[in-house]
DNA sequence: CTGAAAGCGCTTACAG
DNA sequence: CTGAAAGCGCTTACAG
C-alpha cells in the first residue's frame, strides 16, 4: 500500500500537523524537524493524494469567466462548453461565475472586469478585445494577484498570465496550404470574408494566409477583403455580389463567424454553375452540413470545450502557485474534411 | 453550500447508512424508506461526490494492459501512454499492470489474457488481432465477468466491450480525398505502402482509399500495395524500386507504420527530380520531420494518450455497472500538415 | 516550534 | 430492515 502522513509521521516521528507544514512548505518548522519529515518522504516514496487533501481543504476555486454576449455559434458553442464545466465544478471544486458584456466593446470588458477585481475571486478568464483600456484593467486585475487568463482571443500586450486559445496566424496559414493545395493547377482570386479586420485574430489569420499565398501560389491572387461584421445576411449580400462581379474568383476563404450567409451564396453561386473552393472556420452544424454537401471544402476548427478546460487548469495552477507546462496546453488548430468530421 | 448525505439523512429522517445504501443501489431497503431519501434527493439537488466516496471506499481499478513488443513508433507511444497512466494511477485510483507479448502473435496473445484472467482484475484492454483463438480468450474473459477494451485494433467478431480506436476505413477515405485533391489536375498513378494487408486495420484503410478515389478521382490509378511488413530497410528498397519502375508514380499513400525507410526513398526520388505527393500514418519524430521537409504533404494521426485515457474511462465505467457514453469515447482521426503542426 | 483532536463527504463492518 | 461508529488521507484551528 502507498505511504500517507501517517506513515511519514511515524517515520519521521513527529505529528501529522508537521508532516503537513513541511508537506505545504508553511513556515514555522526547525530544519532539523524539517529535514527528519523530508528523508522520511524520500525514504517512502510518498505522494500526496489530491483528491484527499481538497476534500479536507474544503477548498473550492471561485473563478469568472467574462464571455460576449455574442450570437455567432462558436460564441455560443464556447458559451455552453464554460456552463458545462460550471456544473462540473461540484466534483472538481469550482465555483465559476459567468458574467456577459456585450460584444466587441472595450469600454463594457474593461468595465466588467474591473468590477470583477472587488470579488473574492481565485482567477478571471475573458476573451480579449484588443484595446489599452482592456490592458489597463487586466494590469489592475494582476496587481491585486489575480490570475488572469485570455480565452480565444488574445491581448498579447497585457498582464495576462496565459493565452488559451489557438495561433492564428498558424491558422491562417494551414487555410492557406489547403485552399493552395486543393487548387493546385489552376490559376484565379480568392476573396476573403472576414468579420473585421480591426480584430487581431482576424488580421493574424489573413496575415497568415496571405503570407503561404504570396509565397508558395504565383497564380493565386488574393483580392481585399470583404468585411461584413460577422453578420449572415450582410456576408451574404457581400459574397453574392463578389462571385458575381469576379468570373475569376475560385476560392474563398472565410476566416470569421457568419458561415450561414456564405453557405447561402455559395449555393447560389453552384445552381449557377459556379463551384467555389472554400475553407472556413468553426465547425458549427452549419459549417458541418456544408462539408457534407460539399460547399465547403474544408473547415480549420478550435475545440471550444478545450480552452474552457485548459483555462480552468491553468487558472487552477495559477492559484496554487505551480507552474504550467505550456506545451500541454497548447490548443490545437483541427483540420475537419467531409471524410473526417467526428 | 451543497448538500451533503448528512443533509440528505436529516432531510429524510434516517441514518447515513440507509442514505448509502439507497444511493448505492444495495439490497435491503423498504421501498417505502427509500421512497423518502429519494425525495430528500430530489428536494435538495444531491450530487454524489466521487472523490469522497472512492477515498472511502478505498477502491483501487485493478487493471491490465495488454500491449506488444513492437519498435514502430506509434506501439512506442502508446507504451508510454500507458506507462504514464499508471503513474497517474495513484491519483485517480487505477492498479495499472502492463504485459507485453511478441507483436503479431495470436497464440501468445491468447495465452497472455488466459493468464490475466487467472488475476484478480477489474478489467483488460489489448491491442487486437484478428484470430479465432484470441476472439475466444476475450470470451473467455467476458464469462467470468471482467470487462474487455480493445485498443488501436480492433475485433469486432469478439466479445469485448469497447474499442478505443480510430475508423480506419474512415482514416483511409480521408486520405484519398486529401491526396485527390492534392493532385487535382494531374493523372497518374498512385504507389500503396502497407505493413501487411492480412493486418484488419491496414486492410480498413486501403479500402476507405480505394473507394474514394476509384468514384472521386478518375484520372488516377492505383497501384498494387506493396507489403513491407513494416520494416524499414525493406520499405525503402521496395518503394525505391517501384518509384524507378513507374515514372507515372506521382502519389504514396502509406498506411502502415516502417515511414523511416519511406522518407529515405522519398528523398533519393528527390534527388533524382522526382516529387511525389504523399500521405502516411502517425506523427512520430520522423513524420514531423518529414512533414517540415515537404517530404510528406499529409499526416493522418490517431492520439495515443486519448486512446489509453478512453479506454481506462471505459474500463472505469464498465467495472462500476455504469454507461458509456459512445459518443464522448470516438477517437478523432487527426490531419496535420507543415502549418497546424502542434 | 510542535502536537492532539476534529472534520471534509463518503462507505463499511458490526450490532441490533 | 436500520443505525451508530469508525475510518479513508488529508488539513485546520486550537492549545501549549
Amino acid at each position: 500500500m502507498r505511504p500517507t502522513v501517517h506513515d511519514i509521521a511515524s517515520e519521521a516521528g513527529v505529528s501529522l500537523a508537521t508532516v503537513d507544514r513541511v508537506l505545504n512548505g508553511r513556515p514555522g518548522v526547525r530544519q532539523k524537524t524539517k529535514d527528519k519529515v523530508e528523508a522520511a518522504v524520500e525514504k517512502l516514496g510518498y505522494v500526496r493524494d489530491v483528491a484527499a487533501a481538497n476534500l479536507a481543504k474544503g477548498r473550492i476555486y471561485p473563478f469568472t469567466f467574462i464571455l460576449p454576449l455574442n450570437d455567432n455559434s462558436f460564441m455560443q458553442a464556447l458559451d455552453e462548453a464554460v456552463q458545462q464545466e460550471r456544473l462540473r465544478g461540484r466534483i472538481d471544486r469550482t465555483q465559476i461565475d459567468i458574467v456577459r458584456v456585450p460584444a466587441f466593446d472595450p469600454a463594457a470588458l474593461a468595465a466588467a472586469i474591473d468590477q470583477v477585481a472587488e470579488t473574492e475571486i481565485a482567477g478571471v478568464a475573458l476573451v480579449g478585445i484588443e484595446a489599452a483600456q482592456v490592458s489597463a484593467a487586466i494590469g489592475r486585475l494582476r496587481a491585486r494577484d489575480i490570475p488572469v487568463v485570455t480565452l480565444v482571443s488574445d491581448l498579447e500586450d497585457s498582464a495576462r498570465d496565459h493565452y488559451a486559445g489557438v495561433d492564428n496566424e498558424a491558422a491562417g496559414r494551414t487555410a492557406g496550404t489547403l485552399l493552395g493545395r486543393f487548387l493546385t493547377g489552376r490559376s484565379g482570386k480568392i476573396g476573403i470574408l472576414a468579420g473585421s479586420l480591426a480584430v487581431r485574430d482576424h488580421a493574424n489569420r489573413l496575415k497568415g494566409f496571405r503570407h503561404v499565398i504570396e509565397t508558395g501560389f504565383p497564380d493565386l491572387e488574393i483580392l481585399p477583403a470583404i468585411e461584413a461584421q460577422d453578420d449572415s445576411a450582410r456576408s451574404r449580400a457581400m459574397v453574392s455580389e463578389a462571385i458575381a462581379a469576379d468570373p475569376d474568383m475560385i476560392g474563398i476563404y472565410s476566416l470569421g463567424a457568419g458561415n450561414r450567409g456564405l453557405i447561402g451564396a455559395l449555393e447560389t453561386a453552384r445552381g449557377n454553375g459556379r463551384e467555389i473552393v472554400t475553407i472556413a472556420h468553426e465547425l458549427s452544424d452549419h459549417a458541418r452540413k456544408a462539408l457534407e454537401s460539399g460547399i465547403f471544402d474544408a473547415v480549420l476548427n478550435q475545440d471550444a470545450g478545450h480552452e474552457v478546460r485548459s483555462a480552468i487548469r491553468v487558472l487552477k495552477s495559477r492559484a496554487d502557485g505551480l507552474d504550467v507546462i505550456a506545451a500541454q496546453e497548447r490548443i490545437r488548430i483541427d483540420i475537419f474534411i467531409k471524410e473526417n468530421l467526428p
